[in-house]
Parts: C-alpha cells; sequence; structure tokens
DNA sequence: CGACCATTTGATATGGATCAAGCGATGTGG
DNA sequence: CCACATCGCTTGATCCATATCAAATGGTCG
C-alpha cells in the first residue's frame, strides 16, 4: 500500500483528476488508438488505485499500456459487481453519456494512456474515421457486456470455465495464462463468492482441463474439455 | 398460434428476411428516428413471431410504432436470457458488428418501423449529426445493459422491484401498468423462475407498494417503497 | 359449459452462500 | 536465518434462497 492508496481509503471522492496530479505524467505522447492519431498523456497508476468514479464528468478515456484494471460498481450494501477487465491495448472509460457508469481501479501497477474525450469527439466532427472508430469501440464494449449476460445464467463451475476459456484467448503465451486479478475480482466478476470460485477451479483442475502450478498461473491442457464445461 | 409462430417453430432457421414476406408491409413511410430522417417500412408482427435471430446479418434496425418486442439468447440446454424489452418509441437491433447478437420478437402484435441499417450508416459518412445519434443510441443501450448486470446481483424481491419500477417509468398512465409480457419473459429478464417472480410479486403487492388488479396490470401506490425495496 | 393455459401457491430439494478452520506463500523482526 | 504474523486462498460444515416438482386457481376462448 502506497500513500495514493492509503490517501484514496480515506477519502473515497479522490479521482484520476487529483491522482493525476501526485502521480507524474511521463511521457507527452503520439499515439495511435486503433485507426485514431491522438494526443495523451502516459501515467502511472499503483495497484488498487482509483482511476476514476461512477458518477465522475467522462472527461477522458483510457489506453491499457502496461497493467490491468478492472471497472465496477457497488450496492450500498457493500455488494460489487465488477463489469470488466482490461489489459494492454485495451480502451476503457468510453461514454457517450456526461459521467462514467463505473468506477475503474488498477488492479496491478499500470501504465495508462490518458485521452482528452472533448478532443477526440471534437475530432470526430470532421473526420468520420475517427467518429466510426469511437462508435465501434462503443459497440465491441455492449457486445461484451451482452455476453456477460449470458454468462450470468449458467452456474458456477461454467462461469468459471467460460472467464478461464476468456483469460487464455486475451492473454495466452502458449496456454500459459498469468492471472492479474485476485480471486475476489474474479467473484465479483462472476456474481460469485470466492469460496465457490476456488472449488469450481478445482473441480475443473481435476478433470484436467488446466492446471494451476501456482495461485496466479494456470495451464490450458484441453481447450475443448474446457469449452464443454463452460455449457 | 397463427401460421407464421407454427412455420417458425418447426423451422427455428425462420428470420425476418422470411417473415417479411408473409407480413404485409403496411405503410412506405418517411419517418423521423430522434435527430434522424430516414425512410423506413412500418411492418406488422404478430405476437411471438421472430423479427431477427442471433447470428443473422443486421441489414436493418428497427422502431417500435406499437406493441412490443424482447430481444434474447438462449443457451443449448434451454435456458434463455432475456436482453431486453422494447416499446413504442424504443430503437432495437443496432450493431456496430455485421451480425445481430441476440434474437428478436414481438411479444405482442406490433407495428414496427424497418430502417435499411447500411443507408444510414452511408448517411452518417457525410451527415455528423446522424453519425453522433447511432453512436449515442448504442450509448445508451450500453448503459441500459451496464445497469441490468448490476440488478444481476440482487435477490429475488429487489429484482422484482426494480423491474416494477422501471417499467412503471417507461410506461405509466399516472401510475398504472400494462405490462406487455408474460411471467416467463419477465422470470428470463431477471434471471429467476416464473415462480420466484409470483411469489416476488405477491410479496411486494403485500407491503401496499402495489396492487395487481389483473395479471397483467399493476398500480404504483408507493414508489418510495418500492425504491427502499429495491436495495 | 368445459378445456386450456398462465399464474399462483405449496412442499421439497439443492446449489451456492455463509461460517469456520486450515494451509501455504510472503514478508518481518529478532 | 529462523520463528512468527499476515494475507490470500482452499477446504470443510452447515444454512438458506431460490429452483424444482406438484397441485390448485382462475381467466379466456371455443
Amino acid at each position: 500500500m502506497n500513500q495514493l492508496t492509503l490517501a484514496r481509503s480515506s477519502d473515497p471522492s479522490v479521482s484520476v483528476l487529483r491522482s493525476r496530479n501526485r502521480n507524474q505524467p511521463s511521457i507527452k505522447n503520439l499515439e495511435f488508438v486503433g485507426a485514431i492519431q491522438c494526443i495523451g498523456t502516459v501515467m502511472s497508476f499503483a495497484a488498487d488505485v482509483e482511476i476514476y468514479g461512477e458518477g465522475e464528468p467522462a472527461d477522458y478515456l483510457y489506453k491499457i499500456v502496461s497493467g490491468a484494471v478492472r471497472t465496477y460498481r457497488v450496492l450500498i450494501d457493500g455488494r460489487r459487481q465488477v463489469g470488466g477487465f482490461y489489459l494492454p491495448g485495451d480502451i476503457f472509460g468510453l461514454e457517450t453519456g456526461a459521467e462514467h457508469n463505473f468506477s475503474a481501479e488498477a488492479i496491478t501497477d499500470s501504465k495508462i494512456l490518458v485521452i482528452n474525450h472533448g478532443a477526440l469527439v471534437a475530432r470526430a466532427r470532421t473526420d468520420q474515421e475517427v467518429a466510426f472508430h469511437l462508435w465501434s469501440l462503443t459497440g465491441r464494449e455492449l457486445r461484451r457486456l451482452q455476453d456477460h449476460l449470458l454468462l450470468l445464467i449458467k452456474n458456477a463451475p461454467e462461469r468459471v470455465a467460460a472467464f478461464l476459456l476468456t483469460m487464455a484467448e486475451r492473454i495466452s503465451v502458449d496456454n500459459s495464462v498469468e492471472l492479474p486479478m485476485s480471486r475476489r475480482d474474479i467473484a465479483d466478476h462472476l456474481g460469485l463468492t470466492i469460496e465457490t470460485v476456488s472449488r469450481s477451479l478445482t473441480q475443473i483442475e481435476n478433470t484436467g482441463a488446466v492446471e494451476f502450478p501456482s495461485r496466479r498461473r494456470f495451464v490450458l491442457h484441453d481447450r475443448s474439455a474446457l469449452n464443454r464445461l463452460n455449457s
């Protein structure tokens, strides 16, 4: 836990706007965001630091350079829904409304390209390629959420198997996957408890479809077996 | 059950493209879709007729003139997730990808303005207002799904209360709401069984927050009580 | 009127939550 | 360098909300 994290926990309203002043912007940078060439600033966020909060103005969007991010919402009683995990190359925080619907936190120490939303929208006014790209990013996010919705009607081992498959597709290095997120994050993403996630994992491991050499790393042995478990 | 429905159940691949030939296009029509002026055709769909199927080319989008529509996906074992309900004035079937992710069916007999997707996108190339409108429609849908995701971590009475509130906001006529959908549709939307939906409804009715003079109609007596139930 | 179908209500079963304890990796201080 | 505290995770025991199975009700339509 670093200074930033302590600051955040004592004052939940702290946002990227404040964190921004404490982290040093590293590089002023020209970068491609897919087809979009735009100016952004790469910033560093320590693990568990808030990047933006639900309800805050959606003035920026974010592209992960390194690290990992979770977006989430919490109910008053503390139940948390993790909406998604974002990995290097992924873009998050893109909203069409004026405010963010979810909060976002770095999972591990991360470097993130912060892009001015208003400037991009202004550009979209004249550049139809930018406009189309923004639209398709929103569409991709919509599709991801639609798929996730379907996941939530499955049973526990099916949800966990689906999660492993998704992660394998996104970040496997010859079938080996390093998970950046904790069991709690996974549980809150899948709508389960950590105990149920843990039990499902051992259950799946016992089928031989995957193997966990360590808690945060797994090796995919039989993709089709996992696909069968998936539903 | 009419002829169309029977045809559909015997051949699940039947799509709007075929239904289109059987239903009579009613009016060739110039219509506003929000800020978008565009040409579309109003078509009639009988209750339970498929409008489009998951995986079919997303060549059209749809604006409801009258009636109601559900979008849904099914798992191989028959479990169904109803993604959303669409009511007069609502637009559905807008995708950024080439194919529909969900299927869509008329809930009741419906009149629907069918709009050529390609033509609209072509228009968006030159008209930035059209482009922006398409984007914000996708964004609105994304936001709706994000909210629905949060609903799915709540317990049964909370989900049902949230559903009643949403419907009341959308189609109440001085606090009275006529529901177009069955208990099964509601259950599959909320990730519950019809029995649990039914029990939750009677439980909520017993608090006095709402009253059901008939099965498909309810009167909202105490919105804040419902809000409290909601979480 | 009678059949049918959607819905409600009741009884029981069960998957996952909750509560509780154990374990292993990591880090810390003596 | 080892004893020990801590933390994240696993495993075990029990409970409970919701699913499932079954029956009753009531509205609708021929």
